[in-house]
DNA sequence: TTGTAAGCGTTATCAC
DNA sequence: GTGATAACGCTTACAA
């Protein structure tokens, strides 16, 4: 074994087996596990990398075995507050499992969206978390092992929370607290999450509690002005969310309008995310298991990895109840001056 | 110039250079405007790579010329509200100038973002991004071009917003407002930016108004006990917070203890989250240049990469104040119950 | 169990 | 201007 501790490179791993006098292809064997190597040299090759501080290359392992180490995660805005927790889990899975992870944020543009997953499959991620923006049509698909979260889409493995049972929580809440005219704030038309969630809201209110008007707003705090007028001299006393942010906005049109949240009117959101529990009052809504999704994701991508030929999976994650403080029972008839005077 | 729109596996440039009737040098020259090369050729060479759908193989190039064309940005937790914007716009900046951005989130564990930062290294990104942990004493610096966000550290180029001016910022405000009591409620004291946000405070404050305490806390909503009981009780009139986590802590605090905000007491933030508009009441804070930082960096990373040699560099950015609703007029002494007991 | 050698798809060096 | 050709560092038949 010969001793030449500092050379100027990078230590490649010609010089480890040369070092452990051995051939490239032991040391391969022996660094990758790929291969049963006697112990003798097994031990003389670890103590050369350990040595050298060898550490690998990863593109020229990739450009060999056609894998690079990394996946993908495109999503459309990580200043959306939803998302920062889910890249989190993501990339903390794909970590825990060897993966790189690399991120594309595509600024809620559709051309931002499409060039991103260029860019991923041009870097040859072996698989990909892909959170489409809403109402994305054709887009066509990555060639790499893709899940989608939040979206249904035919031929891919999908993640998704069970939005259909959060709408259920939300109506079973609101009749439980009595309510009996509630008004629906849902998401976007397009997004397949609004369609959910109001599949679940609209089936669990049926026949008990009325639905005294439905709008679409985008998911934003800026509350459109017609949406905020409607909220503002409904005679709902319920006002179910598609999501928090979107609750958010309801509670400043609310207050700003001097309507008292949970008195007179109750107000729920949806996603749980962390501003929920900082605003005031705090926000009664339904969480996601996050970091289950993140998870998932990853565990499909690698599942599928394994098995290319396998059925699309879909899975459905639980969704709970966070019972917080914007909502109430529903106030006494005599309390809504709208109803008074009509 | 043969016909053959489909074979089975990814087009390579031989493949270009064959349908285009000339070398794979050539081919190469011509895709990546490396050497001068005949209309006629190239256009030849345009129309053969178009056709095949050559995407050319980053794993292979990379190999040959040691750019993987990947940044890495490695931050302490995105679930800190500062870091998505941020992360959103090094992305954006990086993508701009065709480089794809791998990301690590050490959910502010050491281990991770030492681990975090060799995982980046075997990737071979070409430069790197990293906002370190707070008090990371002495992690070996990453071999690749790197700026450090946040954080001053000697031989890397580093990015930091102006916190002395930001400090000096709220201490004007405070005067401005009458206040001649105030209480610091820094962030943790290992971090560089609490000292120079202390630093600008107190300079600007000097003489001017009494500082009646300082205190050290994490950053989070969560503020010690021990800090929101001297809240409670301080007859400050002005609290200067070191973060907006921190000051949405007080804010919280106060509010249980029914003091009111900002009538009995002003109470202001720093750098200006998202969340910041949306707590009541709204937070007076200072606001980075977000998205300035985040191109700032990539730019730096980018000149390094150009010229390895250059001394180091350290960019400044400017802040600004953000005044909202959460600080008012100094009260009148009155209005001190504790004062007049006293 | 170990070694030899042939690539993976590019780019760079050299001749022409 | 253009074309052979040799690497880049690794994995993996295949041979021994």
């Amino acid at each position: 074994v010969s001793d030449l501790p500092a050379l100027g490179r990078r230590a490649t791993l010609r010089d480890v087996a040369a070092a452990a006098g051995v051939s490239p292809a032991t040391a391969s064997y022996t660094l990758n596990g790929t291969k049963p190597v006697s112990d003798e040299l097994r031990r003389r090759v670890q103590v050369a990398a350990e040595r050298l501080g060898y550490r690998g290359h990863r593109a020229a392992r990739a450009l060999r075995t056609g894998r690079s180490g990394a996946l993908g995660l495109v999503l459309p805005d990580l200043t959306n507050p939803f998302y920062p927790a889910l890249a989190q889990a993501i990339e903390a899975r794909a970590r825990r499992f060897g993966y790189a992870l690399m991120l594309v944020d595509c600024g809620s543009a559709r051309a931002a969206e499409r060039r991103g997953l260029r860019l991923m499959a041009d870097h040859g991620v072996d698989g990909l978390v892909w959170i489409p923006l809403p109402g994305g049509g054709d887009v066509e698909r990555p060639a790499c092992p893709t899940v989608v979260i939040d979206r249904s889409r035919t031929g891919a493995d999908t993640v998704v929370s069970d939005d259909v049972a959060g709408g259920a929580l939300i109506a079973a809440r609101a009749l439980e607290l009595g309510h009996e005219r509630v008004l629906l704030l849902h998401g976007p038309r397009r997004a397949t999450a609004t369609r959910r969630r109001r599949q679940g809201l609209l089936d669990g209110l049926l026949g008990r509690a009325a639905v005294v008007s439905e709008l679409y707003v985008p998911f934003t705090t800026a509350l459109p002005p017609a949406a905020a007028a409607t909220l503002v001299v409904t005679d709902a006393t319920f006002v179910a969310c598609g999501s928090d942010v979107i609750a958010i906005g309801a509670l400043e049109a609310l207050r700003a309008a001097g309507r008292r949240v949970p008195a007179e009117v109750s107000v729920v959101g949806f996603d749980d995310i962390a501003w929920a529990r900082l605003v005031t009052p705090a926000l009664t809504t339904v969480a996601h298991a996050v970091s289950d999704l993140g998870a998932a994701a990853v565990d499909l991508i690698l599942e599928r990895l394994r098995d290319p030929q396998a059925a699309p999976r879909d899975r459905v994650l639980p969704v709970v109840l966070v019972p917080r403080s914007s909502d109430g029972p529903a106030p006494e008839k005599e309390s809504h001056p709208w109803k008074a005077t009509s």
